[in-house]
This record gives structure tokens, C-alpha cells and sequence, in this order.
RNA sequence: GGGCGAUUGGCUCAGUGGUAGAGCGCCUCGUUCACACCGAGGAGGUCACUGGUUCGAACCCAGUAUCGCCCA
């Protein structure tokens, strides 16, 4: 892929005589880089896209909308700049390259803060107030008792979300201009803006129309702190500190059964015991029925494989509901539905009607309304009175789900939910599973490795994808239903807004054909209260970015997307849920490539994270270092390989702060040697062996980077350049900066030869180093260049090719090794390298004598040899260069 | 329990069949002449372990151990 002929950028003409060198400062400096250019850039809209690409000359990118509400921290420094090499290189070549940010705003972590902020709470039932002023702007951050909080309603509940994280994204853009991200800023979005609504809201009606979106009352994850439904990829499994309980269950005959349960305040919502079907123990018992004690409810008991005969006492008790087994056979075994839990997670405080027993009520009776920690401990009680605990409770660790942002393990709750397929519940006629794992198969995943996870996640699924939430601050489900004239919803037959009305709030807009008093009077309607989860917003990131619905010439120009780029954490959430809705929608995957960045682990390789206090803020360290420092330090990592990180010892950051001053004073020797005299990047003046050997090298180079980089392997692609780039200061340069300088009594053409490939070098070493040093490379892309070098196109080879002709590819190392030689005896003999040889004499493997010779005159000006510089054959066997020479006394200093 | 990845010099990591590599750190030396945010030279490893394939294994195969992550 080349630079097309439409484009703004025309391809360089190497022979071109370039302008004098102008304006090099005495000490170049890594400080203040980021400032200048930064503005530079902005001012020249060196990345704004081009919509008149065609679609095969763009290169789009979906990137991940961070969560402003939350911090940045090092990792996401890490994962950008991955995405950003990528972005310009493809831009360096020839690509146009579309490349949106994102803000993720919506969502519960914005609604927490902007209560806190603000000192509100969303109350959906209250009606809007124009001009509305909170109670408190700002204050100390100190949270706000939820008592003190002043009721609003949503839409003014959204807008101060809006307000808020607008100041947000202020910083947060200023952190990624100054990391030097090439994002065209002009093509942001919100997840929580208008776009992202009618994006998001049109493609659920669609999904809706297609019979892919559906509401059902289930049983179902629920976070009783947030009072929310909770999807399975949001669930996280923890240790959780509980007892083991044996409990005794009585047969009609006086048998006893004992069940063990970590659970006991279910009691009440017991349905049967199950054992495994080919547990002897139990067999005898199967259809048979025993009584729950304290609450004297007759179950019966039943095999079901899921039971596991070595865990516990083997036989369970299922209750309606503890956890996901007892949805399993609450839905296989078609057991009855007593259900105690309510939705603040306390038990339910009217008696339920299946316990019948006098004793059974009034033990009910007592724990009704209290938490479930306050219910164990009285059934215990109770247990402990009536003789049916056995033993003493034993303390355990079990894994319990929680909601990942929740502290409380999750209950399960019966309630009406909408739902997305995605693959996880059969439906008749069509294998959505098999069309997901197919679109796995379909796409390139960066390492490879990882389409294992999607794959793994996509195969495991268990149910279809929850997509409603009962909170606030989020994209509404755009619906409304009928009020029956005796006052019930009526769920089954929703009210749907056109598509040319959306984004809509159904809670403050009124559906067609009614009028606002007939919000929730009989023969009117009510709106659907509930918002859908964040991940339903941002799995259309490339719709809403892409101009999706608004803007069809510029979708059709960027979708399907060439790269989606995000962590490793998000495969099961984020690239899923994007896939599906693109398979649903589009019928297609959304993009080509997904880049999967790695974690970054402390010194103890624990993940970086908030609560262990070991995070770095991130634009500090920019500031510190130099954000081409820090980026060299993400480049250097692999796509999907964690990378430690130590703030006390930044080694790596090091490096790369070494490596961008190099560029720095090695870019300005290397055109010192011009003087007034305009730069030249001539070829056929390239004509001493040594000038050709090195770009010789440097075209092997350029073509492995080239390769590697079109592989997503920048880090490869960094080091074949680093590597490169360090002998040609150590070494090359070194060898012919005598020469370069023109001596007097050299051969013109020689001095030519020298400043010719060293331009040449220099013009190509700057492109290949600049998506991972875009300030170093631009500072000195503007001594002696017009325009930006990250609008330069990428180096090929053929001019390299062309000026080294017949160069010899081992001559560099040769004369190296040499130079090593020389140096060697200074350094044993513990005098300065700038020492003279009075002569000297080289013993060397014959096979490389004529290149020592091809290098001779150089080599004697940079090893410093006065007077002859002679050769003699090594014997057999004898590796490397020996030498032999007297040293001359150090010159006095003056 | 299943899956994925890792294990190479003190540290961080390259290296997919042909005599062990880099950078950092360390040791020694050096500095007006691009660069002390520097330069030169040097020391340092039986490639986690056990078998196997091969003329030959860090690399391929089987297994083991340890660590990390994901899923159950």
C-alpha cells in the first residue's frame, strides 16, 4: 500500500536538494517538546481526517472511551500509544487514518460521583425543572448522606452528569494530546451524548423488530446495594467467608435427612432436595417427600446430574434462589417458585402463603424484613432450639458472584428484564452461537492467542445478554406500554417511538397519539423506568463514531473498521458485545483486526490498581520523563504480553529518554557536516564501500520493520531500528565523520559519499522512529524538512537499495569489530580513546582482510592511528582482530 | 476441574532445529572538538525440571513443577 494520488502528501523525490539546515539549537533538548509540537500539531491539523478517502485508503480505528469519572493511570498510557504506533504508521503509509476518542461517561461511576458533587439523587417519578441549580457545586468531595441528598429528576439528573463530565474530559483530553496521541480531535464522542443515545436506542428497536431483543420475567442476578440486574460478564467470582450448616430434613417414616448449606435463611424458600442419580445413598429416597423443619413445608426429592455426591453431605437442598444451580433445576425439574429475597436484599416482610404451619409462620414472622446476615443468625437460633442443626456450623471460604463495582455478594431475583440474543439460550431455527464463534474465527486477533478467550467466553455462555438496568444516568430504553382501563401495564405490548424521534427520554416525552396527563392513569401509558447497561451504549462505539443513521458517506467510507484496540479484561464484555451487535445489525464483524494490549503488573507482578495504592498518575510521569520516553516504554512491550513496571526504578523509560536525546545530538552532528551548503539525499553520490555497507543494512532494516509493523509487531519492529540505529552512532559514525567533515587533501567525492549517506540514513532513521518518538523526530524533522514528518510517507527500501548498489552487508560489523580492536588497547592501556597510535597493526581472519582494507583510511581517523595502519593474517582458527601498536603520549593540555 | 500464557545472566526481556543475545545494573577506564540525560572496554547464564525425537534441541513432542490470568 502506497500513497495514493489523491493524496495531500505527495511522496518524497529522494534527489531532491532540500533547504540549507536552519535553526539546530546549540543543545537540543527533550524539554518542551511535547508543548510546542503539541500546538504545532493542533494548528496544522496534522491528523485531521480526510472524508474524501476512498474506503480502501482509510485506516479506521475503534479505540476504547475510557471511563472519565475513573483515573488514568499507566495502563492505559501503556495500551494508547500501542493503538497510536499503529495509527501512524498506517497514516506514514498513505493511509487516511480515522481515528475517533471516545469519553465513557455514562454509567453508574459518574452517578455516584455526581452525587457526591452535586449533592442529588435521581428520583425518575419527579418531573424536569428548567434552569435547575444543585445544592452544592463541587464542595469538599466529601460524599453526601443519600438523606441529604436533594430528589431531581432524571433528565436534570443527566444533565448535571453531562455538566461534570464535561470538566472531565477537558483533562483527560490534554493527558492524550500530550502523550502526543495523533487522534483526530474534531471526531470525539460521548456515550452519553445524543449521538450515542440514538445510536444506541435505534439499534435496540431494531434488535426488538428483528425478535433479537426481548423482555422476560426471570430469575436473575441482582445487586442488592445498586438494586440492579447485573449481566453474566459482569460478574466476578470471590472468596467469601461463610459456615457449613447440617441441617436435618425429616422423611414421613422419621427418617432423617441431613443436608449441609452454607445458606440456611433460605430455608424457607426450599423447594427439594436433589442428589446426584446415581447416588446410592440417596436412591431410595427419589420421589419420595420430607419436611423442611421449623417451617414444615412437605418437598420432594429428586436426582438431577448437577448434584455432587463428594461435596457435602451429597444431597442439597434447592431453593428458589441461592444460586445458579437451583435456577438450573428450578427450570429443568419445573419446581415452584418461593421466593423470600426481596430487592433491597432483605426478606420479604409479609409471611409467604406456602408456609402453613402455625409454628412455620411464626418462625417466619420473625425473621421477615431482616437482612439476610441477621436471618441466618435467628434461623440458626431456631435450628439450634428445635434440634435440627447438627454440630456447629464450620467456617469456609466459597466463591460467591458479585457485581464487579458491588461489595455485597449478588442475590437472585425474580423480575421483568430486557434481553439482547448473544448466542447464550437457544433459540429455534438459528445458531447464533456458531454464527459468534464463526465471527472469532473471522477476525485477527493481535497476539493470536487471544481469539482462545473469546472463543472460551463465547462456548460458555449461559443465558442471553441482560441489557436493562434500574439506575438513572444512562441511555433509556426507548419504550413506553399501555395502562389498561383497570389500571394493570401491559408489558406484553410496548409503545415504539419512531426512529426519526430518537434519542427520546420516555419518562419526560410523551408517545404519539397520547398527551402527557395520561402518564399513568388507566387507558394512558407509563414508561418503560429502566436505562440499559453502559455495554449496551458502547458496544455501537464504531456505529457511533462512524456516523452511523447520520452521516451514511462517512460510514460507508470507515465500516467496517479496520482495528479495534483493548485489554485483554474486556474480550468477554467490550469486543464481544460489539461483535454482536454488528452480526445482528450489519452482518458482518466490525472490524478486521483486534489489538489486545497486556496488563501492567507492579515489581511483585500483581496488576496495577487504584486500592493497592501503587499507581502512578500518569501525566506526572510524562512530565517527568518525556512522553517519548514513556511511549518507547510501551512500545517496547508486546501486544498481549504484560509488562512490569516499577515507578521507584523506570529503567525501560530510561532507555527511551536516552534513545530520543540521541536522536537529538546524533541528527544534529549528522547535519552539521552540510554547513551552508543545502542537504542532499543523492544516491549516486553513495560510492565508498562503507557508506553503501550501511545503507545496505539500513534497507535490510527498514524492510523487517516495514514487515513487522504490518504484523502488529511494533515492539520487533522498534528494536530491529534501536539495534540499527546504535551502530550507526557507535560505529558509522565514528568511521566517517573525518571523512564527513572534509578534511583537506580528501577526495571530493568521498567527503560527498559520506554526507550523501548520512542524509540519507538520517531521512530514513527519523521516519522509522517516528510513531514511537513523534516529538524527538519532529523537532528534528524541522531543521532541515518542510511540513511534518508524520505526513512524510514510510521508508521503503529501493532507494536505500539503489545507493548501496553492490554494498557489502558484513562490512559495518567488520569495521566495527576493528574500531572495538583499536579501542580496546586505549582502554586496557587506561588512557583516553582520543590517544594516538604511533602505527599499528591489525591481525585479522584473512577472509576479512580486503574489507579492512575497503575501510582503511577511516578506520585510521577514527582509531587514531598517526602514522600506517597495517594488516596481517591471523592463523587458523584464530577468531576476531587482534592488534598490535605503540601509543603515543597523551598531548599536554592546554 | 478445564483452558490460555509464562519460566533464558542480579533485573527487564529478545531469540520457533546449527558454536547462548540485548539493554539496564555491576567492574575498569575515559571527557573542551554531536551527546555526562555521555563515551570505551570487561565480567556474568549447564536457557525451570524429567524423559523422548534428531547427526544436532532454549526452540519440536510427552510429562512434572512453579507463577499469572480466564472459565467452571
Amino acid at each position: 500500500m502506497t500513497s495514493s494520488a489523491s493524496s495531500t502528501r505527495p511522496a518524497p523525490a529522494p534527489t531532491e536538494a532540500i533547504r540549507p539546515v536552519a535553526q539546530v539549537p546549540d543543545k537540543p533538548s527533550l524539554e518542551g517538546l511535547e508543548e510546542r509540537w503539541g500546538a504545532a500539531w493542533a494548528q496544522e491539523q496534522t491528523y485531521a481526517f480526510d472524508r474524501s478517502a476512498t474506503r480502501e485508503q482509510v485506516y479506521s480505528i475503534d479505540t476504547p472511551p475510557p471511563t472519565v469519572s475513573g483515573s488514568l493511570h499507566v495502563g492505559h498510557v501503556f495500551s494508547y500509544t500501542h493503538t497510536d504506533v499503529v495509527a501512524r504508521f498506517q497514516r506514514m503509509r498513505g493511509r487516511e487514518v480515522f481515528y475517533p476518542m471516545g469519553w465513557d461517561d455514562n454509567g453508574l461511576p459518574t452517578e455516584r460521583r455526581v452525587q457526591n458533587y452535586y449533592g442529588v439523587r435521581c428520583d425518575p417519578s419527579l418531573p424536569y425543572v428548567a434552569d435547575y441549580t444543585p445544592p452544592h457545586d463541587g464542595g469538599d468531595g466529601k460524599s453526601v448522606k443519600a438523606g441529604d441528598q436533594q430528589p431531581i429528576s432524571r433528565r436534570n439528573f443527566v444533565e448535571l452528569c453531562q455538566r461534570l463530565t464535561a470538566e472531565d474530559e477537558q483533562q483527560f483530553e490534554h493527558l492524550w494530546r500530550y502523550l502526543g496521541l495523533s487522534v483526530d480531535w474534531s471526531q470525539h464522542y460521548q456515550t452519553i451524548g445524543d449521538r450515542a443515545q440514538q445510536v444506541a436506542q435505534t439499534a435496540f428497536l431494531r434488535n426488538l423488530a428483528r425478535g433479537e431483543a426481548y423482555q422476560a420475567e426471570a430469575p436473575g442476578l441482582w445487586d442488592v446495594t445498586f438494586q440492579t440486574a447485573v449481566a453474566q460478564a459482569e460478574l466476578e467470582a470471590r472468596d467469601y467467608p461463610g459456615h457449613f450448616h447440617k441441617i436435618t430434613f425429616h422423611t414421613p417414616d422419621g427418617e432423617s435427612v441431613v443436608i449441609e448449606t452454607t445458606r440456611p435463611e433460605l430455608l424457607p424458600a426450599c423447594v427439594a432436595l436433589i442428589a446426584h442419580p446415581d447416588d446410592e445413598r440417596y436412591a431410595h429416597l427419589f420421589g419420595t417427600t420430607v419436611t423442611s423443619p421449623l417451617f414444615g413445608v412437605e418437598l420432594p426429592v429428586l436426582a438431577h446430574p448437577l448434584a455432587e455426591p463428594d461435596k457435602g453431605a451429597g444431597i442439597a437442598m434447592c431453593c428458589t434462589f441461592g444460586d445458579l444451580t437451583d435456577v438450573t433445576w428450578w427450570r429443568e425439574l419445573q419446581l415452584p417458585t418461593r421466593s423470600v429475597i426481596a430487592r433491597d436484599g432483605r426478606l420479604l416482610r409479609d409471611t409467604p402463603d406456602w408456609l402453613t404451619t402455625e409454628a412455620g409462620r411464626a418462625t417466619y414472622a420473625e425473621i421477615g424484613g431482616k437482612t439476610t446476615f441477621s436471618a441466618r443468625a435467628a434461623v440458626v437460633d431456631a435450628l439450634r432450639e428445635s434440634g435440627d442443626l447438627l454440630g456447629e456450623p464450620v467456617a469456609t471460604q466459597r466463591k460467591a458472584n458479585f457485581y464487579e463495582k458491588g461489595d455485597k455478594p449478588l442475590e437472585i431475583v425474580t423480575s421483568r428484564q430486557w434481553y439482547i440474543r448473544n448466542g447464550g439460550r437457544e433459540v429455534p431455527g438459528r445458531d447464533l452461537r456458531a454464527e459468534l464463534l464463526a465471527r472469532g474465527d473471522e477476525l485477527d486477533f493481535h497476539p493470536e492467542f487471544m481469539a482462545v478467550r473469546y472463543a472460551n467466553w463465547v462456548g460458555g455462555l449461559n443465558g442471553d445478554w441482560l441489557i436493562s438496568r434500574q439506575r438513572f444516568f444512562g441511555v433509556a430504553i426507548p419504550l413506553w406500554y399501555p395502562v389498561t382501563a383497570d389500571g394493570e401495564i401491559d408489558h406484553a405490548h410496548p409503545i415504539v417511538p419512531d426512529e426519526a424521534s430518537l434519542p427520546i427520554d420516555p419518562s419526560s416525552h410523551v408517545p404519539h397519539g397520547f398527551t402527557e396527563d395520561q402518564r399513568g392513569v388507566p387507558g394512558g401509558f407509563v414508561a418503560d423506568p429502566d436505562i440499559m447497561d453502559t455495554w449496551a451504549t458502547s458496544s455501537l462505539t464504531p456505529q457511533i463514531a462512524g456516523g452511523w443513521l447520520v452521516d451514511s458517506d462517512l460510514f460507508s467510507r470507515v465500516f467496517p473498521m479496520d482495528l479495534r484496540a483493548q485489554g485483554q479484561d474486556i474480550i468477554r464484555t467490550w469486543l464481544f458485545s460489539t461483535i454482536v451487535r454488528s452480526h445482528l445489525e450489519h452482518g458482518a464483524l466490525p472490524w478486521a483486526h483486534a489489538a489486545i494490549s497486556g496488563w501492567i503488573l507492579d515489581p511483585d507482578r500483581k496488576k496495577m490498581s487504584k486500592s493497592k495504592g501503587n499507581v502512578v498518575t500518569p501525566l506526572a510521569m510524562l512530565e517527568e520523563h518525556g512522553s517519548d520516553a514513556v511511549r518507547y516504554w510501551a512500545t517496547s512491550a508486546r501486544l498481549g504480553t504484560d509488562a512490569s513496571f516499577d515507578p521507584q526504578r523506570p529503567t525501560q523509560i530510561k532507555i527511551g529518554r536516552r534513545l530520543a536525546i540521541k536522536v537529538l545530538n546524533a541528527s544534529k552532528f549528522a547535519l552539521s557536516f552540510a554547513g551552508d551548503s543545502p542537504v542532499r539525499l543523492d544516491p549516486d553520490a553513495v560510492t565508498e564501500p562503507i557508506d553503501r555497507a550501511i545503507l545496505r543494512g539500513l534497507a535490510d532494516v527498514v524492510d523487517t520493520a516495514t514487515a513487522a509493523l504490518d504484523a502488529y509487531d511494533h515492539t520487533q519492529a522498534l528494536e530491529v531500528a534501536e539495534t540499527f540505529f546504535w551502530t550507526f552512532c557507535d560505529d558509522y559514525l565514528e568511521l566517517v565523520k573525518d571523512r564527513a567533515y572534509g578534511r583537506e587533501g580528501l577526495d571530493p567525492a568521498a567527503v560527498a559519499s559520506a554526507r550523501a549517506a548520512l542524509s540519507l540514513a538520517l531521512d530514513t532513521i527519523l521516519r522509522l522512529f517516528a510513531p514511537v518518538l513523534p516529538y524527538a523526530t519532529e523537532e528534528v524533522w524541522s531543521w532541515w524538512r518542510e511540513g511534518s514528518v508524520h505526513r512524510a510517507a514510510w521508508p521503503t527500501s529501493d532507494v536505500l537499495r539503489e545507493a548501496a548498489g553492490d554494498g557489502d552487508p558484513e562490512l559495518v560489523a567488520v569495521a566495527g569489530t576493528a574500531l572495538a580492536a583499536l579501542r580496546k588497547v586505549k582502554s586496557e592501556a587506561k588512557v583516553s580513546q582520543r590517544t594516538k597510535f604511533a602505527s599499528a597493526e591489525l591481525t585479522l581472519d584473512p577472509a576479512n582482510h580486503d574489507r579492512v582494507l575497503a575501510v582503511l583510511s577511516d578506520l585510521r581517523a577514527a582509531g587514531g592511528v598517526a602514522g600506517d595502519l597495517t594488516l596481517a593474517a591471523a592463523g587458523d582458527g584464530t577468531d576476531g582482530v587482534t592488534v598490535a601498536g605503540d601509543l603515543l603520549p597523551a598531548e599536554p593540555k592546554q
